[in-house]
DNA sequence: AAATCTCCGATTGTCGACAATCTAGGCGAA
DNA sequence: TTCGCCTAGATTGTCGACAATCGGAGATTT
């Protein structure tokens, strides 16, 4: 699993997640409004480390607060989503390039390794789309770790991808393109055990590029669909 | 001034401000426990609100909680600085090459009379290199926006500038490198001028460079000093 | 003397109640 | 009818007090 799971530490930070949870998986509705005491209730725990979660999730752009009135979960529509992948195009890329030259030998090759079961999973036919996007989330992620930027892992591994993991519980169902995908991230691992960053750094933001040239046109169809 | 004033809305906001501002300021030192009654009492309110500031400033890495245990005012060691401007130099150069395309004329006049004035300052001898720090950012900020890239904006605007300006007010006093500075904001408002992006990006890249390698030799000399 | 244990003060985490503010619905006037 | 105003209910913002936990001073043992 991606996320850690705090069950134990401050109610704050175990209701940050479970909300967090929530959120991305759509139990909660994009654009629901989050009502505190009805929250604190059903968690049961006080109003106040709600607060303090909400204000969490308000750093991490997963709720949107306004005082007085409230929060309501984020909407992901066609612009928000845009942006995202402008930066990640820009981070993830930056990421490829330092990674290829901090990544020990040993890390590449489990990396390599995690494609292999990757590969494995989608022969057995689908085998939930679920742990394949996870999956993809992980190698991604790993790269980024691999560039040993602390500030890099922060807003990509803690913030923004539950972002992202949570435009994937929306649109990857019928994800046909996690053929290439793994094709592609063959490629890039190969740049990096090559040490060549500047091939690794494009051949990651076209990958990003076409992912989200898939999720442009999947918002396209929900929106003439409605 | 670049951060906007909410001295109304909820406590928990002006505090986080307030708390920001000495911060940034270095008004509270490095690595300095934040003892949670004590600052409450000399904002005038209960520690509920401060608590939920805390949790703001975490987010934006202002200061580092541990459960039980308590915040403290983040240090700005090298390793943490370097990430910065790594990541400094993929998003600012991703904002100038969009902002190349999604400026108008009219704005990227702005950003040229904003270098007059810049300019102005500077013959003044000196002139408070505090404002010139401000401006600075301002500079940096206003192509940003330039972007239209919301995330970028939050990205950098809201959040990681407070660490950048940060940083600036432990180096910035005997900044003998903002002629230079001037001189490359000059041929970036040219590229943008021109819509060339890529020219805009490469040198916004390498202005944050050589910003970079300037801090840098400063640490050298603080870290020689002890 | 050094290391470990124990307890106490201080600090953080949490809750419940109250005040301030907003939203929705009904009422009256144009 | 439609618009605006005003009251009532619900929701958020804030505070003070209590419980849980941690760090450190001092005592004890080897």
């Amino acid at each position: 699993m991606l996320l850690k799971e705090p069950e134990q530490g401050t109610l704050a930070d175990v209701a940050a997640h479970r909300l967090a949870h929530s959120i991305v998986t759509g139990e909660l509705a994009q654009g629901q409004k989050l009502n505190e005491a009805e929250l604190a209730e059903s968690f049961g725990m006080g109003r106040g480390p709600l607060r303090e979660a909400l204000r969490h999730l308000e750093g991490m752009r997963l709720v949107k607060r306004i005082p007085n009135v409230g929060a309501r979960v984020v909407v992901l529509d066609r612009k928000t989503l845009s942006d995202l992948y402008a930066v990640r195009e820009a981070l993830e890329g930056m990421a490829c390039r330092i990674a290829a030259l901090q990544m020990t030998d040993d890390e590449i090759a489990q990396l390599s390794a995690l494609l292999d079961s990757h590969e494995e999973q989608i022969k057995q036919e689908g085998g939930k789309v679920y742990s394949q996007s996870e999956g993809d989330l992980d190698f991604h992620y790993q790269i980024v770790r691999g560039s040993r930027n602390e500030m890099l892992m922060h807003l990509l591994g803690s913030e923004q991808y539950q972002l992202l993991r949570m435009c994937r519980y929306r649109t990857s169902r019928n994800a046909q393109r996690t053929r290439p995908a793994l094709q592609q991230h063959r490629q890039i691992v190969d740049a990096l055990a090559h040490r060549d960053g500047e091939l690794a750094e494009l051949l990651m933001r076209r990958h990003i590029q076409g992912a989200w040239r898939s999720i442009s046109e999947m918002i396209d169809k929900e929106e003439k669909a409605t």
